[in-house]
DNA sequence: AATGAATGAGCCTTCATTCAT
DNA sequence: GATGAATGAAGGCTCATTCAT
């Protein structure tokens, strides 16, 4: 009987995304070559064409993949919360700690402004707001109970993220000395203030 | 006499500049070929090849001149005024402002990251740390008085422009209704309040 | 007891054949993948080397298959006559008839030069000429009575056949609009008075 | 004083179509790799892709180029006649000769339907129709006169040129012993009975 | 200053073929 | 018999850059 003690070599197709988003998160897409990925991999060209038909398509299911992973963890960790400040501070903390623990992920969707396809740009675009308005409905009942303020849609997004966002992007690129876990309280007291009606409440208030 | 005693920068020089940024911020540096932009600028490769050296040359004069008007009109903006709340609006809205009016400028500097060569990259990195201290000296005596708070250096960047370059990217991309200019107090609302000791203070006191 | 003691050709044989037959007339061998025999066949790679050892397999046993159909059908057709215009006549009918009733074959075999390989090349050739020798055979009586004209072998071909080939090839691209059966009675009428010792006799005299 | 007297190298632009069309008369446009150009023609490959922007761009400036020398010489020979039989004996025996004298010109534009893209194939059309009705108007007196006859227009090429066209291809291909010049009168008179109204009429009628 | 022909390394992709299951 | 993952050589084409004029 053969137990396979010995766990098999990751499938191909893992072993080629895994091996991409290194390379993509180094060097970007456009600077990446399939000879690259082929190297990092162990896998030879036709193998990669054979399973994702070409470069863009290794971008797409590595961005989607990462995406997916983020958004999970972003929306997972806000419903942990029954506060709207502690959801805010939760969220930033979920993102802060994605960033850190997946920094190639994070520089692969954050870093660059990568050009995936126009045709999966779609694709994302839905995809995220379709995210967007589940980490909304977590929100809902903080808004209705006028903790949390009603602003034009497209500005919650910069408002809850934009400077963890922007402190992110200096990090990832390496050059910030000042560690991500002691910037966590900062980037959530910032976000809180920004969209809390009141923003010396702690956002107790409707419990 | 000429009637201009200051020789006019020569025509095609500039005439590549534009064609350049044109280019650049619709496809980014790396998707842009020479051609590309001969194409663009009426000009021969020869000819670009003569007034910049390479293309990274052409880059590096954009990006720098670019840089330089942006944060100049960012901290002219923030010494015209002489109150923190002020000053910090101020700052939002020639942020928002100069995107608005200089769109492809803008796409070139912030909605990608353009990777300049890596000797330019340094060059540009101590140049806006530069620019920043400029810029801090002006707040310098808010802080003295303890209205705004005293922080981590790494991230007065983020709060103070954190939600402006996330809304900006993505009004930059074309995929924002919202119109700049009526989001400008939101932002500088935003700002204030992540930077302010006490957000509901309008900046005034100390003065 | 089965009911077709003949075993049938394996569906999945003939479905390859078939398919490629389609694909090769449409694109010609050489820009043919394999890849889009197996979408036309819906075999899989495997199945298709298994059955052929390689595409030149498939090639070759294509042409031969259909060559020997062309050629039996003509030779078939002018021994069912006992006259020599006749003869001609339902030479350049079955010619047409083939092409119209089987037009992607045709198209294989004669609108473009295949490159089958050099070796079946061979084969070919000497297969051609048997069967010419063969038709040849069939009119010799009306070579011996004068009807027909001695000429140097290698212009039998061309006389015969050629003008029918050129109409055939137009035809079969498709920028014809002249319907194939009307063009019969012409076509015939120049092999014979090329053919023809008298052009003006029927072919009547010698029987 | 430089006076040039060794006569300057052909320029790369001529250099390149003669090698392509030595390359692809012997092994088709298909299987022509740019390589195999640049080896030949000592150009590099950018030079090729200078010139002609790709490969289409190459084998179709040659097939433009020598389809009017072609039609030109068949046309040119046809005027020189003035009687419709020694027309046609001068249209064959141009046909011949210009194959005979470009063997791999002919070879290019007759022995394989050579895959030239489908917007030249249009242009291409369009040039022989042109063409072949420049040459209609040469033969229209004898029309006219009754001395040839009034047939579908598609069928005139096939008539007139088909049994050529076989046998030239079939002497392109190599596998042809008979000497062209030999069977230039017999191509001709086949030409002759297939149009003329009497084809034991010399065609002198009508003069 | 300006032009554009020439260069050749390098990239993405295709494809026939093999082989373990 | 059938499947499809894997391979790697080869091909078309792009592009930054040089250089003679």
């Amino acid at each position: 009987m053969r137990t396979t003690s010995i766990v098999p070599p990751p499938p191909r197709k893992s072993a080629i995304l895994t091996a991409a988003l290194a390379v993509f998160a180094e060097k970007g897409i456009e600077s990446t070559s399939i000879e690259d990925i082929c190297r990092e991999s162990q896998a030879s060209v036709g193998s990669i064409y054979h399973h994702f038909g070409n470069k863009e398509g290794i971008a797409a299911a590595l961005f989607m993949q990462h995406l997916d992973e983020y958004w999970t963890e972003l929306i997972t960790s806000a419903k942990s919360q029954s506060n709207a400040q502690r959801m805010i501070h939760a969220m930033l903390s979920a993102h802060i700690g994605w960033i850190t623990s997946q920094p190639d992920a994070a520089r692969y969707l954050f870093s660059r402004r990568q050009v995936v396809s126009a045709a999966h740009e779609q694709a994302i675009r839905e995809y995220t707001l379709s995210r967007f308005r589940e980490l909304f409905d977590v929100l809902k009942p903080w808004f209705k109970a006028g903790v949390l303020r009603r602003l034009p849609a497209e500005l919650y997004g910069p408002l809850l993220m934009g400077p963890a966002q922007e402190y992110a992007r200096e990090w990832l690129r390496g050059c910030v000395k000042l560690e991500p876990r002691k910037v966590i309280d900062e980037l959530a007291l910032a976000a809180w203030r920004s969209l809390a009606t009141d923003p010396n409440q702690s956002g107790n208030r409707g419990s």
